[in-house]
Formats: structure tokens, sequence, C-alpha cells
RNA sequence: GCCGAUGUAGCUCAGCGGUAGAGCAACUCUUUCGUAAAGAGUAGGCCGUCGGUUCAAAUCCGACCAUCGGCUCCA
């Protein structure tokens, strides 16, 4: 339909329009770009002085008053020549043109009305009486890179949302702040499950019980499917010596990245930023045979990494994790088999345990610049052929990127769509094809040679904090009954059935259900609903009824009241479904 | 790290120059209760930290720390 190629037009428009307001009252403001996105509109500025929230509904309404002039949109072709001299005050401008020149693009200038002209390829609307006046928002202020490199000037950058009707705007911000309610930091603070301290430091999360016992199911179960998919566990110290991290090469690649070395007296130590290095000396501590191989060793490796402290939050970016981490060794010949058997994991993982359905693979690729990575170009374009099979393989979609591999190898993340559609890097896997010239990983062939090995790095879960983040707001903190923390409360309606509360709290607990008893001095109602709030799968309701036949009143979580029956009836309700 | 905003009791927030308040949570007492909030009372704060301005600072200014929204980065 016509409206919705419009709505981009709309909202491109509308970034003009807002460079309009901005130089109406800053005249000498420098204009940056301002492109269309998924529901609006930005655009940077270099300004003269820093602009506040309260500054925004101001330019709103001289966005308004543009409008409401019937402005005509108009474009043109011009020359090199030309655009320098329109542009000759604005150099980011400039800068742009120069670069298009160079590509050999043909430039476009866009007048709005009279007063307004933009450097720019066009998709606005003919006239600003299309525009909708009452459907769009200035939302934010935020600081951006002059073209997204942190080495370029910073600009301000305004944000605004645009829809074609007030409706859409307004059901748009209903959304957003629903979201906010499923926010992994603020269900994580109202079901108990983790916290930070400041004394503990920035990005170091401290996990409460019930975010424990989250972490101990998924770790529990990823132990039981991991054994079925033929793995070995290992473990290993989170701090190793200065020489291990030259071996893999992260001191030189990735030392900004790691804390600072611990200086002992037979030399310098880090905090492992990865987990492999440690790994491979587990292999490198006996010889391998052509039979031994694939060899997969699992473990749930924590690693500390220095982040930014800008980029920080919550449990999606910290600065301590613990990965689900785990190495394939395998010839060259077992790659492909492999790789695609990490796939199927993964699909097992977020469609039959979790119930995730959307998400796709991304294959990041080495940027042009081949500086940044270690390996030979040889190797690489083996390595990626060999992945790409595998992803063909699998049947699972999958995109690829330029520019954004590991320095040992191709990667591949798994991107995956949570029930209110946050996407989530949720698991990067790679290929590394230098283990053999970096740490001297081999096996021995069958003509009795050592052979070079490529090691699969795998990590379907990504990281407990940040999958459990993600499974937070996927789950709005509902968890199914095998993860949910507290998985039965009892409930005794009044102190007299405290007894009997106990004995049957006793008698989960023997069957290894996670219980809890709660013998406050509250009405039954209060405890039902203090039990919702923490999203307790179910609550026994025990009073003198149920005390006289030795049944409980169950209660299922947003479900209500299931009646009577025997314990053990109930527990078959509670068992996992796989 | 950079840009911007924010920081008051465990939590959510009010107060915004004259030395602090509510609701929930906690604790005590009363009540002994049948499927989403019983009643009363008590306690709890160096108003993020450190400086400055002022007769007087939670309130104004500065620096730092933390958090939030972005940029960059990333599990």
């Amino acid at each position: 339909m016509q409206k919705d190629s419009n709505i981009e037009n709309i909202r491109h428009s509308l970034a003009h329009l807002l460079a309009m307001a901005v130089l109406a009252r800053f005249p000498k403001a420098k204009l940056g770009i301002g492109p269309v996105i998924e529901h609006g509109f930005y655009y940077d500025f270099k300004l003269p002085k820093p602009l506040a929230p309260e500054d925004l509904p101001e330019l709103e309404k001289t966005m308004r008053e543009l409008i409401a002039q019937n402005l005509v949109f108009s474009g043109e072709k011009i020359t090199p020549q030309k655009a320098r001299t329109l542009f000759a005050a604005q150099p980011f401008k400039l800068e742009l043109i120069k670069e298009f020149i160079k590509e050999k693009k043909q430039l476009t200038a866009y007048r709005t009305g009279d007063a307004f002209l933009d450097l720019c390829k066009g998709g606005h609307v003919k006239n600003t009486s299309e525009i909708p006046a009452d459907a769009f928002k200035l939302t934010h202020i935020a600081g951006a890179y002059w073209r997204g490199s942190e080495k370029n000037p910073q600009l301000t950058r305004i944000y605004g949302l645009a829809f074609q009707t007030k409706e859409e705007l307004e059901k748009h911000i209903w959304q957003e702040e629903e979201a906010k309610k499923r926010d992994h930091r603020v269900l994580g603070e109202r079901l108990k499950l983790f916290t930070f301290a400041p004394e503990v430091g920035p990005g170091l999360p401290l996990w409460l019980p019930n975010g424990t016992a989250l972490r101990d199911a998924i770790e529990e179960r990823a132990k039981k499917v991991e054994a079925q998919w033929g793995y070995q566990r290992v473990a290993t110290p989170h701090i190793a010596k200065e020489d291990l991290f030259r071996m893999s090469g992260h001191i030189p690649y990735y030392a900004d990245s790691m804390f600072p070395a611990i200086q002992l007296d037979d030399g310098n130590y880090y905090l492992k930023a990865m987990n492999c290095p440690h790994t491979h000396m587990i292999y490198k501590a006996q010889p391998h045979s052509w039979r031994d191989l694939p060899i997969r060793y699992a473990e749930y490796g924590t690693v500390y990494r220095y982040e930014l402290s800008g980029t920080l939050a919550g449990l999606l970016r910290t600065r301590g994790f613990t990965q689900n981490d785990a190495h394939i060794y395998c010839r060259e010949d077992q790659v492909e088999k492999e790789f695609l058997n990490v796939m199927r994991l993964h699909e097992y993982w977020y469609k039959e345990v979790f119930g995730i359905t959307d998400f796709y693979m991304r294959l990041s690729l080495p940027a042009e610049d081949q500086k940044k990575y270690a390996g030979l170009p040889a190797g690489w374009k083996k390595a990626v052929e060999l992945i790409r099979s595998a992803m063909k393989k699998s049947g699972l979609p999958f995109v690829e990127a330029e520019g954004e591999a590991a320095f040992y190898g191709p990667k591949v993340d798994f991107q995956i769509k949570s029930a209110i559609g946050r996407e989530e890097s949720a698991s990067t896997n790679q290929l590394d094809f230098l283990a053999t010239s970096r740490f001297g990983l081999t096996y021995t062939d069958t003509d009795g040679k050592q052979k070079p090995l490529y090691v699969i790095h795998r990590a379907p879960l990504g990281s407990h904090e940040r999958f459990i983040a993600f499974l937070i707001e996927h789950y709005a903190g509902a968890f199914p009954v095998w993860l949910a923390p507290v998985q039965v409360a009892v409930l005794p309606v009044s102190e007299k059935s405290l007894g009997y509360a106990e004995t049957v709290l006793k008698a989960l607990k023997e069957k290894d259900v996670r219980a809890e008893l709660d013998a406050s001095n509250e009405t039954l109602g209060k405890k039902i609903r203090t039990a919702e709030t923490q999203k307790i799968p179910y609550l026994l309701v025990v009073g003198e009824r149920e005390q006289a036949s030795r049944n409980v009143a169950v209660r299922e979580r947003s479900k209500g009241d299931l009646g009577a029956m025997a314990l053990d009836q109930f527990l078959t309700l509670t068992r996992p479904p796989v």
C-alpha cells in the first residue's frame, strides 16, 4: 500500500524539518546526516552550545510551524563545483561531497521551501502538508561520533519518532513503556535475582539466591545436554601468565579489553578474557591421535573484560561473566560436520528448550583492512568456506557481515529475538585455524606425522549474564517451572495449618522441588498476591480441609485455582516437559 | 572512553535556599483469616562523594563516582 512507502518519506522529510528548526535556533550549527531509522528519524548536528531535553518541545513547535507553511520539497542534480559552493559553510557536507565525487556518485540537493537546502539522495514528501503534524515526537538527545568513528568529532544527535497517525505514535510509546516493565534490570530487582554493589565495582553482578537458582538450573541442563552431545567437562583457573596470552595473541590484539596485569615476582599474570588459551593447554597436556578426534571440551568459564564504562548495561554488558563455553578440536575433514552439529545444538536450545523461534545466524567476515586480522588470507578463505557450507546445510537463516570477525578466525553469531522483539547477540562461534601455529596444537595422523588442527569455539548460551537477561525479558519474569527460582510456594490459610504446611514443604524438598513456605502473619489473599508478583508457578494452599484430607489445593500462576489433589498428583504437574 | 540526563529511607517517588516526607517493604502488637493488599503502632536517611558560594545548602556552582539514554565496542 502507498501508506507503507510513504512513511519513509515522511520520516526523512521530518529529519530535514528538524534541521531547519535547529538552524533557526542556531544559525551556526553544522549539519551531519539525517537518516530514517526504524520508528522515526534522527539528525546529527555540531552545535555551538549544548542542547537540553527541555529544548525539544520548542524545536517540535518550530517543525509544526514549518509543516503548516505547506513547504515544497524539490530536488535537483548538482555538479561537484556547485555542491562545494552551496555547502561551503558545512564542513561535514563537504567531506561527504568529496567522498561522493571520489566514488563518482551523482550529487543531489533537496530544497525545502525557499530557505533550506540539504545534500541528500532524496525520498521526501512533495509538500509538508502531507506530514501529519501530530504523529511525530522528538524523543531524546544523544552524542554520536561523526561517521561512527570515535576518532571523529562527536556530534549531537536528536532522535524523533514518526508515524502515519497519532494513534500509531501513541501505541508505540505505550509499547515502549510496556517493554520497560519487562526490562531485566527492573524484574531482576523485583524478583530478587541479582544486584550490584558500589563496593564491588561497576559491571560486576552479584547473584542473589533466586538468580543463582536460575543459573544452576540452566547450567545443570547444559551439563546434561553437552554430555549427550559428546562433550567432556573441564575446569580452568581464572588467571594465567602473560606468556599464555602472548601465545594466544590476546596481548597485542586484545590488551585494551583486559584488566591490567597483576605483577608478581615470576612475571605478569592476567585475568582471562577468554577461556580458549587455558583449554588449549588441556588439549596440549597429552598427545592426540587422529582416532581421538574430535575432542570436545566444555566448561562454564568465568572471564573478565575491562569494558568501557559507558557500555556497561545491567547483565547485558558486564566486566565479569561466565560463558557456556566449549572448544572442539578436530581434523579438517571433520570441521563441517562438527560445525553443523554446533548449529543443530543451537537450534535445539533455542527452539526446543526456550521456545525462541525467531533467530538467525550472522557470519562475520574480515573487513578489507586485513591488518587488524592475524591470519593468512589462505587460511581465512578455507575457514569461511567450511563455515558457509555448514551454514547452508543447517537450513537455518543467516546473513553475512563484513568487518566484524574475531582476530583469529571468522565467527558466527546467533541473533535471538525475545517475545517482545528485543534482538540480542546470544552466542558467538568461531572457527580457529591458528591454534596449530600459535599453540602448537596438533594430532598424530595415520602416517605418524603431526598434522594441523582446527578448533571450533562455541557458546550457544553465550554467558549466563546476558542469556539470563534475555530470558527475563523473553518470559517477562514468568519462567517455566524447570527454570523458576522458586517453583512452589506453600501458603497456609492460617497459623493453625502451619504444621501441615511444614510437612508439605518437607515432602516437596525431598522430591528436589524448589519450594518455599510463606509463614507470615498475613491473610491468604495477601500471600497469594505476594507469590503471584514473584511469578511463582505453583501455589499450594493448605488449610484445615487439606490437612484433614491430606491434600493440597493447587493454584497455577496466572491460571488460578485448580482445586485440591494429592501431593503426588501435583508433583506430576511440575515435571519438566522434556 | 565520548555526548547528554539523573542520583532523597531496602523499593517507587514528593520536597528544590531556612537543616527531610508519603506509599510499599521491614519490625512489634492485635487478628487466625479459603484464592491478588486485615488493622494499629515502631523503626529507618551525613538527601551519591568531596569541595565551593551563602548568615544558612538536599535545594545554587564545580569536580569525582555510579546509573540511565545514545555513540563506539561486545557474550
